[in-house]
DNA sequence: ATTTAGATCCTCT
DNA sequence: GAGGATCTAAATG
């Protein structure tokens, strides 16, 4: 029985758009302290191309305490808070000193469902709502500021790897512009999220709604 | 099905 | 002191 593979520096060592779209399908995966595994399959990314990106926190070259980790090396991970009560995480890619990173928008769920469960903590929530969003994610993952900074290749407590279920032709993937960004100009404009097609793994942003029955989507 | 308001606190100006 | 890469519950058509 064979270790999955885990993604390397070099997978990560390249533009936030070519990763965007290349995280899809991956698994991600969180060991907490007390050694239970939960993962999932990504389903949903958004690109956050570099200092030109007027919705990125890099902007213009900021650099501040919160975004350091977005100026570490390829494979760092960026994890923030927001909105007084929600984390992100991001996977830093590129060239280390050069800010650009992959926002972990969505993912279904694969291992550890009742913990997720226990984490989310809102009464029974479906499989599809665990992880349908990046504040939902890394509560279910829980992922919090503590991870801030960490590498991906080498970590023991949150790493990707390379199977999560085959790769995804790329007619399954739809992409479209990004979710909640404020007065960013043109760039709110431009189609840099990506998710699986149909998935009802996705937020609630790009989910697809259904012709029939006005139901959610299946499976 | 769609819209709304509120939660809530860290970060930067 | 303002606002944010969000989410939920409640209200409304």
């Amino acid at each position: 029985m064979r270790m999955p593979e885990r993604l390397d520096r070099k997978f990560f060592a390249r533009g936030a758009i070519e990763l965007a779209a290349e995280l899809i399908g991956r698994r991600l995966v969180r060991v907490l302290p007390r050694g239970d595994r939960l993962s999932g399959v990504i389903v949903e990314t958004e690109a956050y191309v570099g200092v030109q990106d007027r919705a990125s926190h890099a902007y213009g070259g900021r650099c501040t305490p919160r975004n350091r980790s977005m100026y570490g090396p390829p494979g760092t991970a960026y994890v923030y808070f927001t909105y007084g009560m929600h984390h992100c995480m991001n996977v830093v890619c590129g060239k280390e000193g050069e800010p650009a990173a992959v926002l972990i928008r969505a993912a279904k769920p694969i291992e550890g469902l009742g913990h997720m469960q226990v984490l989310r903590g809102r009464g029974t929530i479906e499989p599809t709502e665990l992880c349908s969003g990046p504040g939902k994610l890394c509560q279910a993952m829980q992922i919090d500021r503590t991870l801030d900074g960490i590498d991906l290749v080498n970590s023991s407590e949150l790493f990707l790897e390379i199977e999560g279920e085959g790769p995804i032709s790329a007619i399954g993937i739809t992409r479209g512009p990004r979710i909640g960004l404020g007065d960013v100009g043109s760039w709110a404009k431009r189609r840099l999220r990506w998710y699986v097609s149909d998935s009802p793994y996705v937020s609630g942003g790009s989910r697809k709604r259904s012709p029939f029955r006005g139901g959610r989507n299946r499976g």
